[in-house]
DNA sequence: CAGATCTCAGAATGACTGATATTC
DNA sequence: CGAATATCAGTCATTCTGAGATCT
């Protein structure tokens, strides 16, 4: 696409360096037949413990709602558990099993491929380089949308 | 969000910048009451002149049905034309009005002042840097989707 | 006939909203 | 009571597929 008033933006560029990677593991996930909500609902699963679906969502940044239907999937898949919380009926605690943890060190594996496909362009050094604007543009005391003193 | 498995990612972060630039791009569009459709669709429409709606979509990377839609939008918006072709009428040429013209130029100073605030945190060397290595890293002679010598 | 064009219907993914029943 | 939890039923934008009708 050769649109001037769009391919020349810098966010452009983002937006097509985003959607290449994007599409590259879109597809890398299929073959394992999940999406990127069951990889992080996963990795939560496995860095925080068993928890509520609600503790899911806050860590995941995944909604709520979508927190159940993703962990739907994930437990006919055999890769989670719902158990209801006897302290608190309200909850369903959840729980990765070892078919979860194990699916999860496959996902990763395959992020981690097609992370160093995406990067394999750049130098060591300029992959670094990459890291550190980006981080530095969406720091959290940068944020257009959380300016300081706003309440 | 601080999952480990996934925060830590290069690709992450750029999914991270991504969304923060197209939610902020997408707010201020919506108060002109377009997507980022109807913007690239009217870019074209001003780049290319009058066309059809097949070459439309090739010049938008937008697909053939999308196209469709989103130029309804925009003919009963009154930013654009439909009219038969009469040296081929499969066709539909597609004209770009003169609200429409104005709308685009209003957009693209919407899209500057986007862009200024994603890119605001970055000195003038480093946006550079950030342009020309995510250039490098999307190179089409680099994609890993085309790799020279494939067919 | 093949091929291009326009259109419609639908699906998938990520993200989000509103409502509801239940429980604390 | 207010607040949190799990769930269901939707919407929305972007992207894509399949099918059909029309025309070159």
């Amino acid at each position: 696409m050769t649109l001037r008033r769009v391919a020349d933006r810098p966010t452009w560029l983002l937006s097509r360096a985003n959607a290449r990677a994007h599409n590259i593991l879109r597809q890398a996930f299929e073959a394992e037949g999940v999406r990127g909500y069951h990889f992080r609902l996963l990795a939560a699963l496995e860095q925080y413990g068993p928890g509520s679906q609600a503790d899911l969502g806050r860590h995941t940044a995944i909604d709520r709602s979508d927190v159940v239907a993703t962990l739907d999937d994930l437990v006919s898949l055999g890769f989670a558990q719902r158990a209801a919380d006897p302290s608190d009926r309200r909850r369903n605690v959840v729980t990765l099993t070892q078919a979860g943890s194990a699916a999860l060190e496959r996902l990763d594996e395959v992020l981690s491929q097609v992370q160093d496909a995406v990067l394999r362009p750049l130098t060591e050094t300029e992959q670094t380089t990459l890291v550190h604007l980006l981080t530095k543009m969406s720091a959290p005391d940068n944020a257009p949308d959380a300016a300081p003193g706003d309440a």
